[in-house]
DNA sequence: GCTTTAAGTTATAGCATATTACATTGGCGA
DNA sequence: TCGCCAATGTAATATGCTATAACTTAAAGC
């Protein structure tokens, strides 16, 4: 086990620690380029290996897609973690949406990979990918800091979650650019925030409402 | 000029429309599988003409893509305004979301290529790509059937577009089905049309009354 | 009818994925 | 401590795709 980006040094026959040193790779091709830039031949001679050594570590170049989605859902999770225990006058949920929207611009090509492509749709149920992506999400129900009445949490999370990635796409489309730039992707975003904070109090007090009558 | 999906009769030497069937088989295979099924080699030989053939019509894969791309708006137009100019109890924005919708499950592979790939966004000012997808947006300001109050209408546009293109890379995610399903898909896109029509009405109710005072 | 040019062909270079058979090394049990 | 085994890496190679170059066909215009 050595630095995780390192080059095989000479005169070894093992990398070390060449399962993760392509991972960390890889996301770095696929930072700006996606799933494309992603090239098994190019990342062995990049690590100083062989081409087939990658092989050894991934079945396939999907595989190899998989484990670097994942390990870009950790990230994620971790800088919206970092978001949200951030002191500031803006709300938790406020500071995830702005952090997301800047992830999935800044690092376009991970990003699609996470959200756009089929690799996350194609993981099974148990697998690292499927486990990093459903706590992605969970993050999103705790920013909601709402009570926990799950299938209105659920919803507006779901809600706010697809409004999110829907302003990235389009912002990437360039469509916030041009005649149509009436509004910024920042803007449209705090009015997603806005309108999910409103859905879910009144939600929240017409469930309490029915709760009181039915009891 | 002949039949579009046709294969080259044999014994000619011209296959008569190329560029046409190209773009048109290339649809039907990026349909399942994206971008990444469609390969030259297998349109050219499924089309009957010799793998450097495409190369006549298109100067790369990228330029097939593209115009696959913007056929695939016009396609998208189409469908929209026919389900906008349907007689129908329901709004023609909540025709054009659900329609929306569909389009982008049952086609998906088209879909990420229209949405989540860098096809777009590099696509050049002028371009028969960029045109098509312009149009398109334009139809989704249609939808909203509201007055030309312009950065309103285009911010109402913008957010529920976004919205509904999140809606579908949640459900191709996996995200309505399991634990999470306290909510469909078709649920979720009518809660953003609602939201849509109520914001604008409140939007043109305080324009108007800011227009009164200004005078 | 002859020429020009668009559109198609064969041949080939170059790159990427993936497999097979072989080589090296570190760790673990006897 | 020695030897063996499993993990990991290498060399060689098959296959498939993109793309280009040089050549061929045929349709269209003068």
């Amino acid at each position: 086990m050595r630095s995780q980006l390192a080059r095989k040094p000479e005169n070894t026959y093992h990398h070390g620690d060449l399962r993760d040193a392509l991972i960390k790779a890889a996301l770095r091709e696929a930072e700006q380029g996606g799933a494309e830039a992603v090239s098994i031949k190019a990342l062995a001679k990049r690590l100083g290996v062989s081409q087939p050594a990658p092989y050894r570590h991934f079945a396939d170049r999907e595989a190899l897609l998989a484990a670097v989605t994942a390990e870009a859902f950790r990230q994620l999770s971790a800088i919206l973690r970092t978001a949200m225990a951030k002191p500031s006058k803006q709300s938790k949920l406020s500071r995830l949406a702005q952090a997301t929207l800047d992830f999935g611009l800044r690092r376009n090509g991970i990003y699609r990979l996470m959200f756009a492509s089929r690799t996350v749709s194609c993981a099974a149920k148990g697998s690292e990918l499927h486990e990093a992506t459903r706590e992605t999400f969970a993050l999103v129900i705790e920013a909601l800091e709402a009570p926990a009445v799950d299938y209105l949490r659920e919803r507006q999370a779901l809600k706010i979650w697809a409004a999110l990635h829907g302003v990235v796409m389009l912002a990437e489309q360039g469509l916030f650019t041009g005649e149509a730039a009436h509004a910024t992707r920042e803007d449209l975003v705090e009015d997603f925030v806005n309108e999910t904070k409103t859905a879910l109090a009144a939600a929240i007090k017409d469930a309490r409402r029915r709760a009181k009558a039915g009891v």
